[in-house]
RNA sequence: UGGGGUGUGGCCAAGCGGUAAGGCAUCGGCCUUUGGAGCCGAGAUUCGGAGGUUCGAAUCCUCCCGCCCCAGCCA
């Protein structure tokens, strides 16, 4: 694995990695493995037990499987399998030749069932769905057995291999493990270990018609794959009496340890599959990969990088405590990245004409540009300049309020890597719009700088008219409007709390011309604007930026807290 | 009113009997040809609450309270 962070502190998981490696246990082994269902695709969640899991296997000479929990054909496709394995190569984990299915198994986990039967521990049930309910008991009154409990061996046997052979509708028998209807913990009050079900799985075709319980299978193939830590989410803290049930009670060739932490939260946000892909479906996103999503694509296009989500995962940290973590240290770590690497560029996303008048007409200057003030390595370029320029409307005000720094009548301001301007006239339409700018340079000014050392109010970014590329931008803001739905007063759905300017796209901006030459995928730093990544939807006619994050605005945090007062 | 977990500043999170790490966010200041970045500084007399043990407790004991999960032939 070419992952370069340093060994993060110890969570609770490592402790015990590490206590386990110190006593030998294993052998001093350390085999992890990440069991994604796919039906659905990856999140940030998802992230942060994937950097988990293979980072364990990093940190500690070990490895990684990657296994496909596949055991409900109904819910699963081949499309997420593909995506899931695209996901999480792009976050930089690799998983050898140790590319698993549970659906591998499942001739395993047919005769370790057998082997139950015979065991006199698993039994078939031809209880419905409703009475195995019922007969379940509730939290606090006990179950009660079923009557299918006593069957003979030789009739489970003959059950079971008949529910194989397709002897059955669905629905008409269940294989159970016998344990105790009267145990506190509903997980083991006899679980159903098999099911019937007459659907295609997109690896095994027709070849089954009964499918395996994740509770059922999990544990095994663990156990098959020489697992020792068998690390999942806090919900299945309940379910690991029986995962360990399973192995105590089968020749498995070894006992992983299951251990449980707690999920991710992200404020802002949907995380659960379930919203995700109603999102999807309904059409609310423009797919899976929509930028506003917390998905690994989604982050992807929106133009997270790898680095950026892998140092999410380690800062968050791992604990048994269900939390929410501020989206803002999801920025923050993408800004962290992204400073030290991405060129600096300037892109006037709502631009303002503005006309230097005694600039002489047609004359172009190229100015020196740095590339990165974070990476002297990064080098310099050209940027044309000449007498009609676009600056961002936002840089200029008419009456501007206190602590404003920006271009005003009869103020002067420096543009960047160019000249000082002063606003000497502002021209307006019959609406009374601003719709130009008409400013005089100082000659002496050249590249930022003058000899009296005069300061100036602030420092804009700036395109040359004649030399701008028109490019679309969208910029992206929160998913939803709240940061947790469950925590508001009133309980709606989801999606009523769906952000409505989530996503505001910019028609006729204008970029520096070497954005032309921009590719999907290629990152930049809007100068004093944010971060921003080309979309795949790019041409080289019309380029389309995502931001991805804002850079911090001092200025705008200052309007905000006046706006509030 | 069964069982399993969990409660440390606004959000995460260390701490495991010796007197509250770190990150994010926030607020000051410095610096700045990005109101970016960077740098410096501020904030829990206190660890869900109440008792107790101890020279000493966030850490041990007791009781109480809050929150999360479990009654799929989902994972």
């Amino acid at each position: 694995m070419a992952i370069e962070e340093t060994t993060p502190g110890l969570n609770f998981i490592r402790a015990i990695v590490e206590a386990d490696i110190r006593a030998g246990k294993n052998g001093g082994r350390v085999h992890t493995r990440f069991p994604p269902e796919p039906n659905g695709y990856l999140h940030i969640g998802h992230a942060k037990s994937i950097c988990l899991n293979f980072g364990l296997a990093r940190d500690y000479n070990g490895l990684c499987n990657l296994r496909f929990d596949d055991t409900n054909p109904g819910k699963e496709d081949v499309e997420y399998v593909d995506s899931i394995l695209a996901d999480i190569r792009w976050l930089g984990f690799d998983w050898g030749d140790r590319l698993f299915y549970a659906s591998d198994y499942f001739e395993k986990l047919y005769e370790y069932a057998l082997h139950l039967i015979r065991a006199g521990k698993a039994y078939v049930c031809s209880l419905s769905a409703d009475e195995i309910r019922a007969y379940r008991g509730t939290l606090t009154e006990p179950g009660k057995d079923s009557p299918c409990r006593q069957r003979s061996v030789e009739e489970n046997l003959d059950l079971f291999q008949r529910m194989r052979a397709g002897e059955f509708p669905d629905g008409a028998y269940v294989l159970r493990a016998r344990i105790d209807m009267g145990s506190p913990n509903l997980n083991m009050r006899d679980p159903v270990l098999y099911r019937i079900r007459r659907e295609s799985h997109h690896r095994t075709g027709d070849r089954w018609l009964i499918y395996p319980m994740y509770d059922y299978t999990h544990p095994i193939s663990d156990a098959l794959e020489g697992i020792t830590h068998s690390v999942c989410t806090l919900e299945f803290e309940d379910h690991r009496p029986f995962y360990d049930w399973v192995l105590d009670n089968l020749p498995v060739p070894c006992h992983p340890q299951q251990i449980e932490f707690a999920r991710l939260n992200l404020n802002y946000t949907v995380m659960s599959k379930r919203k995700l892909l109603e999102l999807v479906d309904k059409a609310f996103v423009r797919g899976w990969d929509d930028p506003r999503l917390p998905t690994i694509a989604g982050l992807r296009r929106r133009g997270y990088t790898p680095e950026a989500i892998r140092a999410f995962a380690e800062t968050v940290g791992v604990a048994k405590r269900e939390s929410m973590v501020d989206m803002a240290l999801l920025e923050h770590c993408l800004r962290e990245d992204l400073n030290r690497r991405a060129q600096r560029v300037m892109a006037v996303l709502k631009p303002l004409k503005v006309v230097i008048t005694n600039y002489p007409a047609g004359r172009v200057e190229e100015m020196d540009a740095e590339n990165n003030p974070e990476d002297p390595g990064a080098g310099t370029r050209k940027l044309p300049f000449s007498r009609e320029i676009f600056i961002e409307q936002d840089d200029f005000r008419e009456d501007p309020p206190k602590k404003y720094f920006r271009l005003s009548p009869g103020r002067e301001i420096r543009l960047k890597h160019a000249y000082y301007i002063r606003c000497d006239e502002v021209v307006k339409n019959a609406n009374g719009d601003i719709i130009e700018l008409r400013c005089s340079h100082d000659p002496e000014s050249r590249g930022g700088w003058t000899k009296d050392n005069r300061k100036v109010l602030g420092t804009s970014h700036w395109v040359s008219a004649a030399h701008a590329v028109n490019a679309e931008v969208r910029l992206y803001e929160k998913l939803l409007s709240v940061p947790d739905p469950a925590a508001e007063k009133e309980e709606k759905d989801f999606k009523e709390y769906l952000n409505p300017d989530s996503l505001e796209i910019l028609k006729g901006c204008k970029v520096e011309p070497s954005l032309a030459q921009a590719r999907p995928g290629d990152f930049f730093q809007f100068l004093r604007q944010g971060y921003f990544c080309v979309d795949p939807d790019s041409t080289p006619e019309l380029p389309v930026f995502n931001r991805s994050v804002t850079l911090r605005d001092t200025w705008a945090r200052i309007e905000r807290s006046r706006q509030d007062k």
